[in-house]
DNA sequence: CCCCGTCTTCAGAGGGTTCTCAGAAGATGC
DNA sequence: GCATCTTCTGAGAACCCTCTGAAGACGGGG
């Protein structure tokens, strides 16, 4: 799988890893969020219905809360409510069913919370997370949204790429592919763990997509230029700055 | 979700950030509001009724308090007057029914206050309280209500908006759409962003009320010359300089 | 040097998102 | 009370993006 080195951007004021509390009943998906979550470098508990939840915000008193909007026992919006309650600042991201959004989740995002849409991938959440967190002040340095490989810059929050100066028009699939190649630069990342981070955890396509993708990324990025984007035979791809 | 950097513009004479007290009994609306003002960089407290506002504005000692007209233990105006009577120079922005006493409150507003009719949007009660705070000398530059994008001027104050020295017409709406923009250049902002934070908060539409809108100011503002309003499928839409 | 599996690229179908128009309902002002 | 402006809904068209399939290029091992 994907070893990070803890992430170095986002921390609590205390200089503690940031801590995270994952909401959902489908045990599958919370291991993968757990997961994932971790090797951000995070620290991270998980609870499966609202009553838990609460109980395990009140011990672990984590800085975000990942919540799923349908919960068996309660939903989400009162799991909020209990959740602000008790510690005012806390960042709640939801994970919602994509027609649930438009009638009751609006309005949440007003708050400074944020949702993300079932089926999502896991970099849409990390992402999403990230901006929450650095929003709430936990960022080490305010401008920790720009990705820097060799001449190649993103910034996140504007959605800008470049490459030596030059800006660069992308796809939302695009974007996160490169944004994902960013974020792990000088390693090599199988096209199963692109498969699983970049896209939707429901989607059976195969992985011809991300050669297809990383074709694409190619013409726009590397074209005439020194290469950033590296085959690595029967591997996978590296993105980094030099040939060798 | 909200997205800014912490206000720059408004804080008080020591240099700390700006207080602000919200009253009113209706829990999700304090909830939401609080979140919105602390994104906005100020600090916040919350308080349920009449005698507690009293209580929190003693020991918490706010610069504005966000006001509900009508209060389970007593009316806004005998909170006023409270409030009045240990802080001369604190700003109140009172909360209201739209056709409840729109007269009575014309009068109280003559003393330098301002009031927002229910349902509001978030961007309108910002709005009201940046202007208040300036008024009453927490600007740290005079000329804080200019906002600049590109040759994109709006004057917040006189609700002047023109593109490259000529003057452009925008209705309510299309203004206020274009405040929340103007506010937040350079980023991307998704619709329901948008939805939650510049229509009312019981509006019931959906996104393609976003849409119109900003095809209705592309229409004013981008007719012709360089689009400033630029559409990020799948995304949202950011307002920007340039191409790029 | 050839073969075979892997990778790259092209072309096109299909689906989803966004734009715009036209009109109804509501608000505003005279 | 009427005219006008504003706001919102619905529908169609246009556009872009994503993915599939197929064919050719490449590279490494024998």
């Amino acid at each position: 799988m994907l070893n990070r080195t803890p992430s170095p951007a986002l921390c609590r004021p205390d200089g503690g890893p940031v801590r995270v509390l994952v909401v959902d009943d489908e045990h599958d998906l919370t291991d993968v969020l757990c997961q994932a979550l971790r090797y951000e470098g995070w620290e991270v508990r998980s609870a499966a219905d609202g009553a838990s939840a609460v109980a395990a915000a009140r011990s672990f008193r984590p800085d975000a809360v990942v919540l799923d909007w349908m919960l068996p026992d309660t939903d989400g919006l009162a799991v909020l409510r209990e959740l602000r309650a008790e510690a005012k600042g806390i960042c709640v991201l939801f994970l919602t069913a994509r027609d649930a959004v438009e009638d009751r989740i609006a309005g949440i995002t007003a708050g400074g919370d944020d949702y993300v849409t079932k089926p999502f991938s896991l970099e849409e959440v990390l992402a999403r997370l990230r901006g929450l967190l650095r929003r709430a002040g936990m960022a080490r340095e305010p401008s920790g949204s720009l990705l820097v490989v060799g001449d190649l810059v993103m910034d996140e929050e504007a959605r800008e790429v470049s490459r030596a100066g030059t800006a660069v028009e992308l796809s939302r699939t695009e974007f996160e592919l490169l944004r994902f190649l960013m974020r792990n630069p000088r390693r090599v990342l199988s096209k199963a763990v692109i498969l699983d981070r970049v896209w939707a955890y429901d989607f059976g396509g195969r992985a011809h997509v991300v050669e297809l993708y990383i074709s694409y990324l190619r013409k726009k990025i590397d074209a005439g230029r020194t290469p950033l984007i590296h085959t690595v035979r029967g591997v996978g791809y590296v993105l980094k700055p030099e040939a060798a």
